[in-house]
DNA sequence: CGTTTCGTTTACGTTAACGTCAATTTGTCT
DNA sequence: AGACAAATTGACGTTAACGTAAACGAAACG
């Protein structure tokens, strides 16, 4: 649903099509529904790594794939520095393993939280329900009530 | 495990024990790992309601059931002011019903984003999963190496 | 009775994760 | 060429959720 067109250099008429696989800054925020000052500031934070086409800044696949991590990341409630090293797991490249053994155990330590909180995330869901369920009841009385009157 | 012991009046001699059911200020802390500027924070905004020996907070039965609650509500990444809602569902009282239905549509649509993030928490543990697989292998790579040089 | 030991209020400080605004540059259209 | 849209780089502002420090009162203890 996205232009994959982009990365465009002078001298090309419309037609041509550049599968560069880069996507402009504009495309990026449509598509992940995030500002353009999110993604600068997540570079910033070297969370993400945009190639320049001049002055501007082009997404990679990559990047792409590093911020659907970053944003399910964020929804579990865990903060940008603990993203970017989970981030290294995802994207560890043949050059870094003298780092693979450090992040394995970050990761271990992740997993366990995120186990964690689905145990209690099903407890919490169990309880919730059961409270819906009085107030259901509740709310059944009532119109009853008014419809006596 | 804590003293259940407080709000003795003057003109008790520690003998006698009052079980009042409340808890000072430093038991709740230690209860509940939480600092006492946090405890007095959410009596501002309302989250907890102590009672007062004078000038001192009791915290009551009810109100670390609510601290439970919110402490597990953070953990799932809700701010305070969405847990306060959901406290009235929690701790609807009989006179209250006019706002039942309100809360209680406030509650499906927390149910529905808690189920939401516990199908997503089961996918993003599925995936670290295998992305530490990897990893492990890559571990095992490293250590055959070292030992065949 | 002096002194530590909680607890209280008031108020300013802090951190994360961006928002917002201004000035500027670059590309695009007519 | 002129105008307009889109992107960039600072730089300062903002909100939530507390932290921290000062100044004070009350209680417990030797």
């Amino acid at each position: 649903m996205y232009s994959q067109v982009q990365g465009n250099k002078p001298g090309m008429n419309g037609t041509e099509i550049m599968t560069t696989d880069t996507m402009s800054i504009r495309d990026m925020c449509l598509t992940f529904d995030v500002t353009p000052r999110t993604l600068r500031f997540y570079e910033s934070k070297e969370l993400l790594f945009p190639v320049r086409d001049g002055q501007r800044r082009l997404f990679t696949k990559r990047d792409r794939a590093r911020l659907k991590l970053i944003l399910r990341g964020k929804r579990f409630g865990f903060s940008l520095e603990e993203i970017r090293q989970l981030l290294d797991l995802y994207h560890m490249n043949d050059s870094q393993e003298t780092q693979l053994s450090k992040t394995y155990e970050f990761a271990e330590r992740h997993l366990a939280d995120m186990e964690a909180q689905k145990a209690e995330l099903d407890e919490a869901i169990g309880e919730l329900k059961t409270q819906m369920e009085w107030g259901a009841k509740k709310l059944a009385a009532i119109s009853k009530d008014q419809s006596a009157a």
